[in-house]
DNA sequence: CTTGCCTATGCAACCAGTTGCATAGAACCA
DNA sequence: TGGTTCTATGCAACTGGTTGCATAGGCAAG
């Protein structure tokens, strides 16, 4: 249940509101992690009644009040306790890599187009968070020295850029594969 | 649901018993897919139900008897349907990460051990693939003119083992990271 | 002045996947 | 004889996550 620990520590880095997070989950936590805002909702409010967290009425301006939620003594814990424990290491479900296979059994060459939807995806993805990288660490305005904190995001960011990389030159493999089996193997 | 079209992809390249598959997922399938043998014996049950599958009662013997399932017309069109849609590309979920990040707010160098753990999972998997490779794909045995469905099982490999090659190499990245902020402030 | 988007929160129903447990015959080892 | 492992199937309860829908004020564009 890491949702919640992506929480803590979205949380330790800037206390925020559901909303807040909803977007966060889409932007730099969201290179890990994925969460909807009904989610983070349901999460939040559990949390907050087992005193992980406080929250905070803000009145605001020209907008909806918000609950700003910050973390308790006890999340801190909690937090603490989870970064001791071992995890799982991941295990990947990757639904296209399904579809590459069971293509053997329908029209190889059908494929081709998803497979380049994917590809764009993934290239606009790599943009981004290349984008983000020269913003906060490797651009002008980056720390000149970075805290612990900051070092950590970075390091992570280049998990995510990694991560596109191989898959953007994974599937420029694929499209070779799939257009030399239907070169090999036309159909009319 | 792509339980359901793995399955179907597995029951096309080989028919077989629940069991057989639970095993297939520790392996190959598992390179891109994850079921335990409970989701697989559910999601059977209703696959035949809804007639995507045949099932044979297989009698055996030194062994307990066995369903054979197979793949039904209706099961072909269900997969066929399928890949002409275009699914959502994938968005990870990393809780290594949210630990790493989650360091800053406690001891980074208490990490080091986890990331060792995960990097030497992550070698033995490689490993496991690169074998794999070599015995189906590119030792001696491997087929002299691969069909279209060995071309396509070798490039889904081929992902796993790009996958893997990069998170090792990520891993390697997050240790002398991990021991560089250490090293800065230290714990006694 | 209406349509659509942005901030902000939430319920209800559903689906997918995990965990724990149970059964049962045969093989194998000490 | 008793413990463990392997084949083989399954139920029940739970947790995590998705989808659809609802509300409600303010803002901007056409």
């Amino acid at each position: 249940m890491a949702l919640e620990h992506a929480i803590l520590v979205s949380l330790l880095e800037q206390p925020g509101s559901g909303y807040e997070l909803a977007r966060r989950f889409e932007r730099s936590i969201g290179y890990f992690w994925t969460a909807t805002h009904q989610q983070i909702y349901r999460v939040l409010k559990r949390m907050e009644s087992d005193g992980l967290l406080d929250v905070r009425e803000v009145p605001q301006e020209r907008r909806p009040d918000k609950k700003e939620y910050s973390v308790a003594p006890p999340g801190r814990d909690a937090l603490s306790r989870w970064l001791h424990e071992p995890i799982e290491p991941e295990s990947i479900r990757h639904d296209l890599a399904v579809k590459i296979r069971g293509a053997a059994f329908d029209d190889p060459a059908a494929l081709v187009r998803e497979v380049e939807r994917h590809h764009r995806v993934h290239s606009d993805r790599l943009a981004h968070y290349l984008a983000g990288e020269f913003r906060d660490f490797t651009g002008p305005d980056a720390p000149v020295s970075p805290d612990a904190g900051q070092e950590l995001q970075h390091v992570v960011l280049r998990g995510g850029i990694a991560y596109e990389r191989m898959t953007i030159a994974w599937l420029d493999d694929v499209l070779a594969t799939l257009r030399r089996i239907a070169g090999n193997h036309p159909r009319t």
